[in-house]
DNA sequence: TATACTTACTTGCACTTGCAACTATTGCAC
DNA sequence: GTGCAATAGTTGCAAGTGCAAGTAAGTATA
């Protein structure tokens, strides 16, 4: 096997997830604009609506943004009146997340577009084939966690 | 196979292409700040090293940004000297954009450090796994593009 | 206890991007 | 040819995000 050809099928693959992902995120835009939400508050209301009282920097933490981004993005959903902070009993510095029953239900209103639409999306792939690539795509998922761990 | 057990495989693929994006671009960030480029502002150059004399709106289209963006990022690549506009002799509206030589030298080396990166993580499969993947992906592809066109 | 270090969050600033409105030019229909 | 719609590109504006610095509170060390 010739290293050109690994080469481009590396670059070939790079470039795949990068269109996927494009025309995933745009498809999830579209789909959530009907609630106003953004794929990146939708994905903090979804965390709450597992767990409540979160912390801010827990979610950004786990959603790979600073913690500035999630100041300002709790600052909206508060605004708009779906998330409420309440001060952590244990550390007065740190802020506990709550949704309130207006962002429970658009939560809940907004999964239900965004499953249908990602059921619909990803169900043009056979179900044996969507077996096989979710186990490709979490092992690289791990190995380039791994890398990144290393590298950094 | 029952539908719940499909449902969360397609919301978990959906899950792991995202995760997988942003671990690339996270890498590919680090890579390009290098040489001063983000990735979108690469990806221009790297057009323009492929096909010189290309018009402002038709790389638009190609990475999937509205004309403003190019405009502004070319203004960008422009003052940088990297690109220069000139105009098209067939369209008094239209720019044509023409690598100069500092930016066919930046192009050289981003690309570089980018393949290689990318080569890298991209191995982190098996080259059977690669080809299997890929193939995957290609479909999946080509299929959210025609879903895309038939809902748009 | 005092001092220094870390952590949780916020704020100011700069940068990038999308949307809408605008100008100039082209092309089509009549 | 005249008028009207479409196209190429630019600009103003608003929104979202990262980075760096700042504040307040917790933790560890001497």
């Amino acid at each position: 096997m010739a290293p050109l050809s690994l080469a481009s099928l590396a670059l070939q693959q790079h470039r795949l997830i990068h269109d996927i992902y494009v025309l995933l995120d745009d498809g999830d835009r579209r789909v959530l604009a009907i609630t106003r939400l953004t794929p990146l508050e939708f994905a903090v209301l979804q965390r709450l609506d597992l767990e409540e009282g979160r912390r801010l920097t827990d979610i950004g933490a786990e959603l790979l943004c600073v913690k500035s981004t999630i100041t300002r993005l709790v600052d909206r959903l508060e605004a708009s009146g779906l998330v409420q902070r309440t001060p952590d009993p244990d550390d007065r510095r740190a802020q506990r997340l709550l949704l309130t029953s207006e962002g429970y239900a658009l939560c809940t209103k907004a999964s239900a577009l965004h499953n249908a639409a990602v059921e619909r999306r990803m169900g043009l792939l056979e179900p044996t084939e969507q077996e096989i690539l979710a186990l490709l795509l979490e092992k690289l998922r791990t190995n380039l966690h791994r890398d990144l761990s290393d590298n950094a």
